[in-house]
DNA sequence: GGAAAATGCTCAGTGCACTGACTAATTCTT
DNA sequence: AAGAATTAGTCAGTGCACTGAGCATTTTCC
């Protein structure tokens, strides 16, 4: 029967806006290294020797994909991972002097970047966007863990 | 150095916010069909017989994953595509009489679904943050055709 | 009509992201 | 102290999404 305008489903749009986002990643930021991959790195500036289940909560992403994520970081030198001695079932998790000039490399990009990204919308909009984003992001991880 | 507040990047929250989407989405529309199988469907609704080029820029999806979609939907039947006669680098693609029905089954869902993922914003700010983020995704899909 | 350009699709390779099943280690309970 | 439950991580499987290379088929331009 009728179509539906797709334009108004929050999740497609989420998916076109996460799209475009890490296509000018590539271009603005970095080739080398994913939005993801970033965000594991400044979670790890912010705590280090952090388990990978604690970084996962802290960027909310999935045990498996954190895993996944740590594995490429690590073949690159950019994270050291070390099984924990008080607690072998943890890995504990620390940036590499690399991951950490790496990082701070790419914090100057990432906010260049940001202010492209978001330069069709007015200042007032931009905080608009980014705190109505975090609200339904917020509530719909409340609903399942 | 610093780390920074992943929460004031829009790529981050993009990324949030289409995975929460995406759970919620296995929960209440469906666990067979997933939000850019649904896309594609809705897309031949809107469109009969369009190629899978004109589908990829209706739906904002790349080629190749365009045609990994669509192979899905035909290997469970949902889509017939075939070689047009009239140009022979072609797929014409429609949906079966299977697609039909699910596209409107789905529609309901999707529906209740898109309100209750939006439902912690009032009704004024639901329109603004649909409108936003379409904003910043148009100009950022300008920027690489 | 034939070479060159453009177009539509496919294929291999990489990365993100999930689920569900499994292993190993620790903690809790009795 | 032994068995049960919890916790951390891994692994296989599926799906989305891109790039870049390649193939076949038009279309365009002389």
């Amino acid at each position: 029967m009728a179509a539906v305008d797709l334009n108004t489903h929050p999740g497609h749009l989420a998916r076109r806006l996460q799209q475009a986002h890490s296509l000018l990643w590539g271009a603005m930021v970095s080739e080398e290294i994913t939005s993801p991959q970033f965000a594991v790195l400044n979670a790890l500036v912010e705590k280090p020797d952090i388990d990978q289940r604690t970084l996962s909560e802290h960027v909310h992403l999935d045990r498996s994909t954190i895993a996944d994520v740590v594995a490429r970081l690590v073949r690159r030198g950019l994270v050291e991972r070390v099984r924990d001695p008080h607690d072998g079932r943890r890995n504990v998790l620390k940036l590499s002097d690399e991951g950490a000039r790496l990082h701070r490399k790419l914090v100057t990009r990432t906010t260049r970047m940001n202010r492209v990204f978001l330069a069709p919308l007015d200042e007032d909009e931009q905080e608009t966007l980014l705190r109505l984003i975090g609200r339904v992001a917020d509530a719909a991880e409340e609903l399942r863990g």
